[in-house]
DNA sequence: CGAATTAAACGAAAATCATTCGTTTAGCTC
DNA sequence: GAGCTAAACGAATGATTTTCGTTTAATTCG
């Protein structure tokens, strides 16, 4: 009832549970979260200041899996391309969360740490500071539209009565969900850096 | 005190409300917005279904913007390029919006409307139906990260203290916010309608 | 070793929200 | 003109986030 000898919360079990909680729910409340906790909502207090930092600590949950190993290839095509995929791929592995965090602002190290990672790989490949920053850019922008475009439901692509014959033949011409978003991603990313080259060497 | 000679509501005027709060502090609650239009929260209700649809009558506003025409133009790569950059215009002219529509399924017919204009200039440009359904993702997940990029304050962009030299050195390249977001978005584009040409023509 | 402080749980309660309901009255229809 | 619908209001409901005071275990410090 009072302090127990063994503190049953955490910063890391909760952002574990909420996450959970959005996984299977797309959203999470603190009531639902403190009875997935076994835990009145008061006492989720004693660890976190509220909702919002229960969404930051999810954010750093999703992010930490992110690999910026394997710079040393020499070829920063491919450098690029992995950091990208491997971002691309936190983001994906919870893609109901994304939602909640697009509504947030960013303050979590390890994204910062990935545009680190690509700022350094394109200056050695030769960026100047401000083509640099535009590449990043390109590639921050279609890994998050991608990553929200795999979290829309089926919904998003359910074509009306007043859909033309184009649409609905592509659409009938789709995958499993789930395949088709990383094949289209990797075809976007591919696209992105054939371009990056070939405005680099122009 | 009971109903007025002239409705002071409508579908309308709710809706612009209702965006004015949202570009002002990225969201909106019921009793901001009944106050913002001189009328108590429980009024609205006599026009609209809840919050839910409100948002659906912003999606629609910010998209009614978007022009289809000038694909007589005969060139495919003109055609997506003033669909694409129409539809970032409408997302970017209130990017604080978009966090909201994220979170809910799209039923809205411009939406749908533009992904028709999309299938219907990449089958005529001869896309067969799986490629065309590649592309349109391709480009509306470019359209959104980006417009997602710009509603996103310079806070993403504040570089650590552990951040490397190559990225604060990009960051000083950068010019103001708003149009190196505009120029950022037409150069992703390029990359985008120029692979995708190449690709359809191996 | 014991006293004071901190940590971590609880329950109660405040503040805010979205939504519903009943009431009132203006306008339109037959 | 009677009756019905439309459009406002205020009150009430239920859910949610957050705060506060209380209790008691753990830790620290003299």
């Amino acid at each position: 009832m009072a302090r127990p000898s063994k503190p049953k919360l955490s910063p890391d079990a909760i952002a574990a549970a909420a996450l959970a909680l959005v996984d299977k729910h797309g959203e999470f409340t603190l009531p639902q979260l403190a009875k997935a906790l076994s835990v009145t909502a008061s006492s989720i207090y004693n660890h976190v200041s509220g909702k919002d930092e229960i969404i930051e600590l999810m954010r750093g949950r999703a992010m930490s899996a992110i690999s910026l190993e394997g710079g040393a290839s020499g070829d920063w095509q491919q450098t690029v391309r992995q950091i990208a995929t491997s971002y691309w791929e936190s983001y994906s592995k919870h893609p109901r969360l994304i939602p909640l965090l697009t509504s947030h602002t960013v303050r979590d190290r390890t994204t910062l740490r990935v545009y680190d990672a690509l700022a350094e790989t394109l200056a050695q490949a030769g960026f100047p500071p401000a083509d640099r920053l535009q590449a990043i850019t390109i590639i921050d922008s279609f890994v998050l539209g991608s990553a929200l475009d795999a979290a829309a439901p089926e919904i998003v692509w359910e074509a009306n009565d007043s859909s033309g014959h184009e649409f609905k033949e592509a659409l009938d011409a789709g995958l499993q969900l789930e395949q088709r978003a990383r094949l289209t991603f990797h075809k976007g990313l591919e696209l992105i850096l054939l371009g990056l080259g070939n405005i680099r060497s122009s």
